[in-house]
DNA sequence: ACTAGAAAGTAGTCAATGACTACTTCCGGA
DNA sequence: TCCGGAAGTAGTCATTGACTACTTTCTAGT
């Protein structure tokens, strides 16, 4: 809070925002400072104050990628939660897992930046906010044990394997390599095999 | 003949050698054409004659990418096979994704590049290298039906979810969400699961 | 209220790069 | 043999990221 109206507004901000429409509309490689800088109205040296280098810029666009998908992923949850009460497990886990896909048809180029290879770890902002969607899957499948899907022992393993999924399909589609609906099905599919499969594992 | 000669001989295998040699030390960020033109010993305008851009290189990446990645799965599968002819189809399945995942740890920013987010289709030829990939691991998938863990009707989606949660487990360990170690677990979980989940569902 | 100093922004510079062009050298096939 | 095209050279240009020195603005401490 109190973003006081210094020289710019809140150029952080904006710029923020217009690197995230470059990078919806032209991608990762499109993403020039000097160009954020002079769409902003700003000298080309202005963004330096609030990212020392591009690669801090693409830092916070990850970092913010993260909480908004965690942020997508927990209103789907709750959309199926509020509607029917007794939507069953699997649609929960189907509506999230759709919402990840979703997610990234909407914003492939900010999900690769997420998910890009580091040489070194991550800053600690961006593994925060990694680590906050990972824990929102969690809780999801943590559902399944009230409900009787797998035991509470499973729910670290089913998690993970679950969003390696989702992140895999999403890489799929992203990368054209199957279209959006035959993503979707794969969704279904897989949320529908993990729960048959942790059940039969589980007996 | 005391001077090199004009021709280089094989300057594009060379240029391939070298960006993949430094893809995986310093990422795709520091893959330079004129770079690999000096290293090589020739002119900065000479890669022109083989890569008409920079796109292009990548694309060629891509592509030996993914005969590369099929081949080792080819061999990771053959090695199973051959060991032990009762080895049982979970054990082939778990090699074909270990080899993936095992790829991944030593190639991220290759395989970075090669699902990398598309705007347009790919270039045919990468797809056909991908489409090998996915063909071979079809192919590993339909051992299963002759060994009864699945019905032949369910093989294209199963190889999907299996292509999709090998990516997706890859990409967790690359961008260092997860361990190499915790990747190689969750491989053997998702094998696991894949053939205890479809042998329910089928029942 | 005043002022020192940090934060935010300006302006200029530099080396590197990708993408072009015009030109040269060399090879192989008709 | 010769000729056309592939491969390579050399020069140029705009753009970019990263740096520096400097100025303006806000704020905190007294």
């Amino acid at each position: 809070m109190s973003h006081r109206p210094f020289h710019h507004g809140n150029l952080r901000a904006v710029l923020l925002e217009q690197a995230e429409a470059v990078l919806r509309e032209r991608g990762t490689d499109a993403l020039s400072l000097r160009e954020l800088a002079r769409e902003a109205g700003v000298s080309h040296g202005a963004p330096r104050s609030h990212f020392p280098d591009r690669g801090a810029l693409l830092d916070a666009l990850a970092e913010r990628g993260f909480l908004r998908l965690d942020e997508e992923i927990r209103r789907a949850a709750a959309r199926v939660r509020d509607g029917r009460a007794e939507g069953g497990h699997a649609e929960l886990l189907r509506a999230a897992a759709s919402a990840y896909v979703g997610f990234a048809v909407r914003e492939p180029a900010l999900l690769d930046l997420m998910f890009a290879t580091k040489a070194d770890e991550p800053p600690e902002a961006v593994r925060d906010a990694a680590g906050r969607l990972f824990a929102t899957m969690g809780g999801l499948m943590d559902a399944g044990v009230a409900a009787g899907a797998y035991p509470a022992s499973d729910v670290a393993r089913l998690t993970l394997l679950l969003s390696a999924t989702v992140q895999g399909i999403s890489a799929l589609v992203t990368s054209r390599r199957i279209t959006a609906a035959r993503g979707e099905a794969l969704v279904d599919d897989a949320v529908t095999l993990l729960l048959s499969g942790a059940a039969a594992a589980g007996r």
